[in-house]
DNA sequence: GTTGTTTGTGACTGGACAGTCACTTGTGTG
DNA sequence: CACACAAGTGACTGTCCAGTCACAAACAAC
C-alpha cells in the first residue's frame, strides 16, 4: 500500500519461487501414494522446507493437492501442443499420433499418470472433482484444437489414454499372459 | 478334527454368513472414499457389528479391501456372462453390446465403478495391484469367451469402459459444456 | 539502530484410526 | 450341570498427521 510504484522493480519474490519448487515436488510425491495417503510432511521433506512453511504457502493439504493436479494437466496440455507443433501441416490422424508420442514421452516417469488416477479416485472431494474437470476440459480443448480431428477421434484418443493408465497402474506390461497381451496390444507406454 | 463327519451336516456357519454380509457392506463403504480414507469402523458400523469382529473375520484392513475388490470383479464378470446369455446366438458385436447394457445396469449405483477406480489408484500396495490384475484377467477372459469377439474389439470394449469410469467419477454427465458433451457422447451411464 | 516486512522454523496439540485383548454371551454335547 | 467352543464386543494403546503459533533471522527503509 505504501509503495505501489516499487512493485514491478527489482528482485522477483523468493516466496513465489518456493511455491513453484514445492509444487513440482508435490506432483511427484502425491503421485506416489495419492491424496489421503501422502502426508504434507513428505512433500516438505522432499522440498527441503518445513511443514509449517508449506502450510503457509498453500491453502491446506487440499489446496496443495489441487494445485498439483492443475499443474499436472497444465504440463500435459503443454506437451500435447508441443508435440502437435512438430507435425504441423499434416493430417489430423498424424497430429493425434504425434500427440500420443508426446504424451508417452512425457509420462516416462509415471508421476503424471499416477497423479491423474489418484485425482480421479479422490473425486468425492468437490474441489478435487472440479480440478479434474478443469484438467479434462483443458486437454480436450487442446487436443481438438491442435489436431482438428473430429469429436469421435478425440473421444477415442481419450478412451485409449484411459486404458493406458489402467495398464500402467496395474503393471500389465510386466504380466506375461495372453489376457494381459490383449489389453496391452498396440498401446505405447514406457 | 474331533468330528470330521459332522461338518457337512446341520446349520451353515453363521460366521461365514457374516463374512458375506460384511463384505457386501465393505464394497459399498470402500466405494465411497477408497482404501485409505475409509476407516474399518465405518464398514463395521454399516454392518452393525463391532470393529473388533471385522478384524477377526478379515486379515486386517488390507485383507478386507482386497476381498471387496475381488467381490467387485466377481459381480462384474457374473453380470457380463448373464447379459451375454440373453443375446445368445447372435453375432459378437451384438453380444458385446448386450454386455455393455448389462454393465450399465449393474453400475447404476456407482459403487462398483468407484471401487474399481479406488483400487486402481491404490495399486502402489502390491496386494491391491494383484487383486486388480486378477479382476482384469477375469473380465477380459469372460468378455472374450462369452462374446467370441476378436482381441481388438475386446480391447476397445475395455478402453471405452475406462472412459466411462472417468465420466462418472468426474460427473461429466452434469457438466453442460461442449467439451463435456464430446467426452460423453454415445457413452451410456446413469 | 530501530522499525517493519518477508522468509522460514521448532515445538506443539487435538483428533483420528489400525489393531489387540480380555472378557461376555450363546449354544450344542456328555 | 459342566464343559468346550464359537460368536461377538468394550475399552484400550500406540502412532500418525493436519494444522497452528510463537518465535527467529534476514533484509530493507529511514
Amino acid at each position: 500500500m505504501t509503495k505501489p510504484e516499487v512493485r514491478s522493480r527489482g528482485v522477483r519474490s523468493t516466496a513465489e519461487a518456493q511455491r513453484v519448487r514445492i509444487l513440482a515436488r508435490a506432483v511427484e510425491v502425491f503421485a506416489r501414494s495419492g491424496y489421503r495417503a501422502t502426508p504434507v510432511t513428505d512433500v516438505a521433506l522432499e522440498a527441503n522446507v518445513s511443514t509449517a512453511y508449506v502450510f503457509r504457502l498453500f491453502d491446506g493439504k487440499l489446496g496443495l493437492f489441487v494445485a498439483a493436479v492443475d499443474e499436472c494437466y497444465e504440463r500435459i496440455a503443454a506437451a500435447m501442443t508441443a508435440g502437435a507443433e512438430k507435425s504441423a501441416g499434416t493430417g489430423s490422424a498424424e497430429l493425434l499420433d504425434a500427440m500420443s508420442t508426446a504424451y508417452v514421452a512425457l509420462i516416462h516417469d509415471r508421476s503424471l499418470i499416477a497423479l491423474q488416477v489418484h485425482a480421479q479416485s479422490a473425486c468425492d472431494v468437490p474441489e478435487i472433482q472440479e480440478a479434474v474437470r478443469r484438467g479434462i476440459a483443458k486437454v480436450v480443448r487442446t487436443v481438438s484444437a491442435a489436431s482438428g480431428a473430429d469429436d469421435d477421434a478425440v473421444q477415442r484418443f481419450l478412451a485409449y489414454g484411459q486404458l493406458c493408465h489402467l495398464i500402467v497402474q496395474a503393471g500389465l506390461g510386466d504380466v506375461d499372459s495372453s489376457w494381459a497381451r490383449l489389453v496391452d496390444h498396440g498401446i505405447r507406454h514406457d
